[in-house]
DNA sequence: GTTGCGAATGTGAACGGTCACATTTGGGAG
DNA sequence: CTCCCAAATGTGACCGTTCACATTCGCAAC
């Protein structure tokens, strides 16, 4: 049964258990060309036998065709991305495609350059960026990337590569709702200030309140952490000239309800906080967040339909940007009067 | 300066180049064998003139070495498994190894299955697996698997290869704290019941109990999300037979106080919680979350190290799983006397 | 009984590396 | 100057598959 070395069945040992030729083998699994249907089943038969596998190694040599997405990701662990990424693997593995996935540690260049080198080493067939820094962009520009790729939340600054969910638009939901409570002074809290998102929601931000007519105040940035909203909250509470604030995700939105808590602020009596993701846990912190929901395995499933048709010498896809939602709960509130 | 056909260069392109043989360019390459530093700068400026990279699949089909470590993962979007999966290719990367990551959507048999096919199919060198749910188990069992694997957080079922953090003495830290609080009637709220870490967390909040001459209650059922311990809270909150819960995980920990608040029972005044991960965000909930913190970075670094110590055909290392702390929080104090 | 022709099957080469072994080179000892 | 031997370099085969092309087969038409 076994062969008599310790080395794996191949196409061969194949060919010589059904009684046919190797290139026979080859066209039951590849299901190109016509066979027989007495000599595909034995073929078929002497697979399941031997308990053959194609070797991938030998097939990506000879079609130069890796059937391997690569994933460039930073935070990789945050809700957003990480949903991100099982959907475009799920996609990804649904047309035979499997996934590399590499996450840089740091938002240096270095870190970035030498994440992207590893995965075009590995040669790719595709790419999908998922880390949204703007350094990433410099990088993809000098190393020449000839495979296909995406590049996610980023539309702006790579017109016709990019998906993305509108973050300026989804930014501008969540103001336009503050200001329709009856905000006039709202606060942006910024994610990390070298995210393409962070600076995308900051634009929408001060683009709706400039539309309506009102002021932006001075951003205070963060680094996307509940934490970087918790201090930031302790900082600017005390000197409260604002009656709502809008944070760049949802995690410093907890932080900061975690600061209005400690500073006796009561949300959204006296405060009016809105986020930006909806994570599975918005709804449940105190109050009820507000925040405007973007659809992450969407926006997977969509990079890989892109990358696929592209690979496939396809057609134009639809490039139009995902739009996200406003989500209204208990945090957000008519100013006080 | 490139190639006269559109394809990339190979090993023979460098050589021609450097004038030297293809062999003396494989030793370079791979730093093996003597080659005189004159003749190996020369190769070193073909291969940087040339733009060579070599060819992942050629070198995988010569050496039967994928290089490529895979990952099974269920809920790869969670906070845990996601930092952890970080952690590991992290770690494999730096030995020169990449991550195929598989998620297995829903938990069954199926499903499993073709998820670990899936990784076979592509000669992944070694295996991590980090779906803890029972079933996976079944299935590693009957594929029979060649190459190294590590399974995360199910020592108990697979002794000698698992590799976890100690699940059960986890909860009974957190139970011990509880009863020092002066409880003595706590109720547990469990993950999803196929889960290994479920079992063994509930297995732990028995045992802890039952060390002290207390008596468990019947446990109640989750499924590791916020919203399922906001369900259970609104239901068991109204006949209060306890007065402290121990949740799965920290997500759940969340939905229970927010059903807490929605009850008007005041924590931990009235009740006291406790959660399991410490997540990121677990300190900034109402009240900060008393919880156990597991280094799910330590996890995968360690997985990996174990793995590539097998491929090594090397030494017997650590097995002995990592040892998870007791975070105390605000949600958590002297039983209401 | 040929011939013709599409369907089915087989053969040689190539993909880009590494391995095992053969060959050349350089320089010190005699 | 010759010899020797280790260091440095080169050559042929092979990994497992697909591609391009050649060959055989079977059957209908004449």
């Amino acid at each position: 049964m076994d062969a008599e070395k310790g080395r794996a069945p191949n196409i061969r040992d194949v060919a010589r258990a059904a009684g046919v030729s190797y290139q026979t083998v080859s066209r039951v699994l590849n299901g190109s060309g016509a066979v027989r249907p007495a000599t595909r089943d034995r073929v078929l038969g002497a697979i399941d036998e031997l308990g053959y596998r194609p070797n991938a190694a030998a097939r990506a040599l000879v079609t130069s065709q890796s059937k391997t997405i690569g994933v460039l990701s930073s935070q990789s662990a945050l809700y957003g991305p990480a949903t991100s990424i099982q959907a475009i693997e799920l996609a990804a593995r649904g047309a035979g495609y499997r996934l590399s996935v590499t996450s840089i540690d740091s938002g240096d260049y270095e870190s970035i350059r030498s994440g992207l080198d590893f995965l075009l080493a590995q040669s790719v067939d595709a790419l999908v960026v998922l880390a949204p820094q703007v350094r990433v962009f410099e990088a993809i520009g000098e190393l020449s990337i000839t495979v296909p790729f995406v590049t996610l939340e980023a539309t702006e600054l790579d017109p016709g590569r990019g998906l993305s969910v509108d973050q300026v638009g989804g930014a501008r939901l969540a103001v336009r709702h503050l200001i329709e409570l009856g905000h006039v002074s709202i606060l942006h809290i910024a994610g990390a200030s070298d995210w393409i998102e962070a600076q995308a929601r900051q634009r929408g931000y001060s683009a709706e309140l400039i539309a309506a007519g009102l002021v932006p105040l001075p951003t205070v940035v963060g680094d996307w952490t509940a934490g970087s909203g918790y201090r930031i909250g302790l900082e600017v509470l005390p000197r409260r000239e604002f009656t709502a604030v809008f944070c760049g995700n949802d995690q410093m939105a907890l932080g900061f309800l975690h600061a209005c808590r400690d500073s006796g602020v009561v949300v959204p009596r006296e405060l009016s906080v809105v986020g930006f993701d909806d994570t599975p846990e918005s709804a449940h912190f105190a109050p009820g967040l507000t925040t405007v929901r973007q659809d992450f395995v969407e926006i997977g499933r969509r990079a890989v339909e892109l990358l696929l048709a592209e690979l496939r010498g396809g057609t134009e896809l639809d490039h139009a940007p995902i739009v996200p939602e406003l989500i209204v709960r208990q945090s957000s509130g008519r100013v006080a009067g």
